[in-house]
DNA sequence: ATTATTTGGTTTATTTAATAAACTACTTTA
DNA sequence: TAAAGTAGTTTATTAAATAAACCAAATAAT
C-alpha cells in the first residue's frame, strides 16, 4: 500500500523551496524567488506555511537599509523532506 | 533552475493511479480503489482527468452482469511518468 | 524638492483542484 | 419484495494555489 505523502511538501513551490534550503542551508527571499520563478505573493504565502509547520525558520533583518527575509531549514524540515523522498520513491518505483 | 513539474501527475491520487498502471499494465476501478484507498468519487474524477489528457485508456465492460471499468496506461502516459520522475529527481536531489 | 520607479515584501481576492456528499442504475441476498 | 451491496457518476463543498492589489521604504529622475 502506498504511504500518504506529506501534503505540506507535496506542493511544487514548497518542495522547490525546501529543495533549495536543503542544499544551501540559508537563502533569502529574493534568491528563492529567482530560483523558483514564483511570484512574490505565492512565495510569501508558501514560506509562511513552511514556517508555521516548523519546517523552516524565517529571520527578518536588513541588508543595509533594505529589508531582507532569510530562510533556513530546520532539523524537523530536513527529516520531513527525507521521509517525503522515501515515500515518493514507492510512487515512482525508484 | 528547477523544471516545472507536470501538474497532471503532481497530484497524489493521480500519481498513485499511474504508479499502479505502470507496474500492472491493466487494472480495474475496484482494484485501484482498494490500493489507493480513495473514495469512488475522487477516483472517478481523477481517472477521467488522466483519460482526457491521454495518459490512460479506459475500457468499460461487464464482469458477468456487473459493470467494470478497466484502466490501462498509454505510451504517452508512460513517457509522461518517466519525464516526471526525472524532473522530480532534481527537486529531491536524487 | 517632489514625483516616479524599484525593491521587498504582505494581504486579499480569484481561480483551480481535491474531496466529500448525494445520487443513479443495477444486482444480490434475506 | 424490500433492504443492502456493487460500481460507479454528478454535483456541491472545502481547501489550496495563484494572481492582483496593496504597503512601506529606498533610490533615481525631473
Amino acid at each position: 500500500m502506498l504511504k500518504k505523502l506529506d501534503p505540506i511538501l507535496h506542493s511544487e513551490l514548497r518542495l522547490a523551496i525546501m529543495s533549495i534550503l536543503i542544499s544551501v542551508e540559508k537563502a533569502d527571499f529574493t534568491f528563492i524567488k529567482e530560483k523558483t520563478e514564483a511570484t512574490s505573493g505565492n512565495l510569501s504565502v508558501q514560506i509562511t506555511k513552511l514556517e508555521d509547520i516548523g519546517y523552516i525558520k524565517v529571520e527578518k533583518g536588513f541588508k543595509g537599509k533594505i529589508p531582507q527575509t532569510t530562510c533556513l531549514i530546520t532539523n524537523e524540515g530536513k527529516k520531513a523532506f527525507e521521509q517525503y523522498v522515501l515515500d515518493l520513491k514507492d510512487y515512482l518505483k525508484l
